[in-house]
Order: C-alpha cells, then structure tokens, then sequence
RNA sequence: GUGAGUGUAGCUCAAUGGUAGAGUAUCAGACUGUGGAUCUGACCGCUGCGGGUUCAAGUCCCGUCACUCACCCCA
C-alpha cells in the first residue's frame, strides 16, 4: 500500500502560510487597482501552439519544461508555463483593443513548469504579473517597472536589485547577434561545452555562464548597448530617464537576458539575496511583436511576471495580526441550544465565533478556547440562562464579567 | 537531465553492528462553573521501500523512491 502524495514540485498551502498568501493576494488586487489595471483570468491549460508559437519553439521552456497532453479528442493541450501568451490571445480573441481602455491588465495564479525542484522552484507555482498593451512609450516601461519595485517596497522587500538592458528589436539584435557569434567563435576554445553549443543557438545566453573561463571571455564580448538601432537606443535612454523621475534604483547590466524570445527593448529583472540560488524575484520587458505574432493587430506590449513563493520566502517575519474570535462555551450539554443560538445570532453581527460541539464539560470548552486563540470566551449555563445574560472572559486578562444578553452586541461593539 | 546531502513516533531529534528511546504534541486523570503552569498515566513506529553482508542491520553494502540544496534553467 503506497501513500499518495502531492506530485513532486507541488506543495500543500495552509495555515499559518496560507496567512500570507491572502495577504500578498490582496495586496496584489489593491495595489495595480491604483494603476487602473483590470485582472484578467485565463484558462491553465491552452493549445500547445499558443506556447510554442509565443514562447518561441527554441526556448527552454518550450522544449523541455512543458505540461502537455492530448485530450480525447486528439488536440495537444499545455499546462501554462506563464501568462503573458495567454493573456495576448485574450485580447485578441475577445477584441479587447478594440472596447477596452485601458489596455493594462494584471493576473495571478498558477503556473507549471517541469523543472527539477529546490529553493523557491516549484514544478506548480503561481505568478502574478501585468501586461500593458498598445503603448510603446518608454514612460510606459518605467511605470510597469516602477510598479513591481514599488509594490516589493510596500511589502517591505527592499534588499533587492533591478538590473536593466535593452535586447534590441528585429531592425537591430540580428546583426548584433551576428557580432556577437563572431566573437564568440574566435574565442570558442576557451568556452565551456555548454556555451559552444550556445554559439548558434542562442548565444545570448553564454552571458549567463557562471564558468569562470566562459565569464572571462564574455567580458571580452560586444555588447548589445552598442548596436541598438536609433529607435531602440533613444528608448532606453528615455526609458532610464523616466525611472530617474520615479527614483528607481537601477543597475545597467548589458548581459541580461531573458528567456523567452518575445522580448524586445526593454528587459529587466528584479533579484533578492535572500532566496538562494533562484534568486529572480520577477522578470519582464517589453513585446512588441508578439501580439502580431499571435494574429493581433500590430501593437506593442509590456510586461513582467513576479514569483509568489519567492515573494513569501521574503514574509517570513511578517507578523500578521491573529484574527480575533469569539468562543461560546456552554458547560454542560443541556445547554447547547442556547449556545448555538448565541453563536447564530453573533455570527449575524459579524463576528467570527468558535462552538466546540465536543466539549464534555468547562475545563475541556476552556483549554480548547485556549487554544484556538480567542479573545473572549463568552459563557451561557444555568445562571446566565436564568438572568438572560451571559458570562464574558477576557482571555488574556482573565477578567469575567455578566453581561445581559441584550447589551451583549453594544459590549462587543466597545472591547472587541 | 547531472551532482551532493538527508530519510527513525503527528512534529523536533537520540540510539559502539546486540531488546528502538527522549522531548513535544495528542488523549485521560489529579481538578463536575473556567484555559495557559505542574504531576501521573495512556497512545504513538513494517527505522522510506527492495535486496545483500552478518549469528545479529536503524546502523555496513547495492538498488530504488522521496525530500532538501546546488548545476542547468528561470518567477
């Protein structure tokens, strides 16, 4: 007999973790509420091609990371590895940039991705992100940015680093990228297998090598900031200048990449010394061809997309304040119809009242009020029932006074 | 996919190759109108799983699975 347990990279959440969640949930709705954003909610799994064809077919994610299955009806279906292709095709298919403006959107929820788990990675994992789209002003990148470091500072997250780049755009990353091979080809020897093997496919990513030879060499490279286009030039440095307006820290780093091939101009990425090894606290930039791509108009887009357990592993001394509850004890079970009627009524006014069903007599009614935490536990037994009034203990004081029934709301209303 | 570490009671952890234990939690009682403290008692295990070595394996060996961390990749 094997015991069943959650897949491997997923996790059970519940109290007190479960605290933390809702905490960063509705910090999430109330905050982008602000900036006007509207959440959107889109299916976990869709057709493989939305991923592929997004994505891009040579990613890491596509190729090896994907969910994906075929449904009785022979179409091949994938869990979502991320959100932003998702919510494009939403747009699109609903035609939202024809009847909604704005067109700046938020979600959360959960991602997967077949990844081996260790710290703050998990095969199921819940982002949250924004997707702006239709404005390819860089004031428009430096408030999507501002926003995601903004809202880590609200939460109190602020040992944190926004590294910045430009990836280009199709008018100017091939030939970098060209230079770039050029270069790495006549230094291949000192190269890592691994990074050899970048060299066509995507040598991008040899910035990424932590292989000390490879590091070395790539210092030596050519960097992307120095073969932008016009176009894109001219928007980073507005991009940088309108974050100088916000006063957004930010450090330039030419080799960051990202790892899905939709980005253009702008990427960045938001990284915590707290986390270990997978330290991206959030990750995002700019589209601007991907909603064509997709079959929409011919519009730009940006975004990014946050990690929310990583962002737990920063609540960890988070002190939420313990909800406050009432507990009706009865003593004896002869009076338990009094005591549900009591619980009925406080639970009408609002109050989150505990009834322990079990309780055999005081002592035990008492220890379990304990230890659920209540603020007062409000007694009804024989006395109180004849007085029509009931007994209330301050917990925490130890103070007991009656109080008559019908005051008992006004009583509460003052000292709950 | 690769590597390393760890798997013993619900939880935290002990146990020279020689009868599996403690703390904590839970339940009951001391204490039939009152919680936390204390004391007493009870319950608690195919030592992850499968092989092997040995008179004897929680302990040593092999395999496997799981967890953790790292590589990789990324949020």
């Amino acid at each position: 007999m094997n015991e069943i347990k959650a897949p491997k990279g997923t996790r059970d959440i519940f109290a007190p973790e479960i605290h933390k969640w809702h905490y960063l949930e509705n910090a999430i709705h109330a905050y982008y509420k602000k900036f006007l954003y509207q959440e959107i909610r889109t299916p976990i799994f869709e057709h493989s091609e939305l991923f592929s064809r997004g994505i891009g077919s040579e990613t890491e994610v596509v190729q090896k990371e994907m969910y994906t299955f075929t449904d009785k009806s022979d179409r091949s279906l994938t869990l979502r590895p991320e959100n932003t292709a998702s919510v494009v095709r939403a747009a699109i298919e609903n035609n939202l940039f024809e009847n909604l403006v704005p067109l700046r959107f938020y979600y959360l929820g959960p991602m997967f991705r077949y990844d081996k788990p260790q710290k703050g990675r998990y095969r199921q994992f819940q982002q949250f992100g924004v997707e702006v789209f239709a404005d390819d002003s860089p004031q428009v990148d430096a408030e999507v940015i501002f926003s995601a470091v903004d809202f880590l500072k609200k939460l109190e997250i602020e040992s944190v680093q926004l590294d910045l780049n430009s990836v280009g755009c199709p008018q100017c990353r091939p030939a970098y990228l060209e230079v770039l091979k050029k270069a790495a080809r006549a230094e291949e020897s000192k190269l890592c297998a691994d990074c050899r093997r970048k060299i066509d496919g995507n040598p991008l990513r040899i910035f990424d090598c932590k292989q000390p030879a490879c590091a070395e060499a790539a210092g030596r490279f050519p960097v992307i900031g120095d073969h932008l286009c016009a176009e894109c030039r001219e928007h980073f440095v507005a991009v940088r200048e309108a974050l100088s307006w916000m006063n957004v820290p930010f450090v330039l780093n030419p080799r960051l990449v990202r790892g899905l091939d939709y980005y253009t101009k702008t990427a960045f990425e938001v990284t915590s010394g707290q986390l270990g090894a997978q330290n991206a606290l959030l990750g995002g930039g700019r589209y601007n061809n991907l909603i064509k791509e997709l079959g929409g108009p011919d519009m730009a887009g940006i975004g990014f997309a946050a990690g929310m357990e990583r962002i737990i592993l920063h609540l960890e001394h988070l002190e939420l304040p313990g909800r406050k509850i009432l507990f009706v004890a009865y003593g004896d079970p002869q009076w338990l119809a009094h005591a549900v009627q009591l619980a009925e009524v406080l639970r009408e006014e609002g109050y989150p009242v505990y009834l322990d069903y079990q309780g055999k007599n005081l002592k035990k009614q008492f220890k379990k009020a304990d230890r659920v935490a209540a603020a007062f536990t409000l007694l009804l037994a024989e006395d109180e029932i004849r007085s029509s009034s009931v007994s209330v203990k301050n917990m925490a004081t130890q103070e007991q006074i009656k109080i008559p029934l019908k005051d008992l709301n006004a009583w509460l209303k003052e000292n709950f």
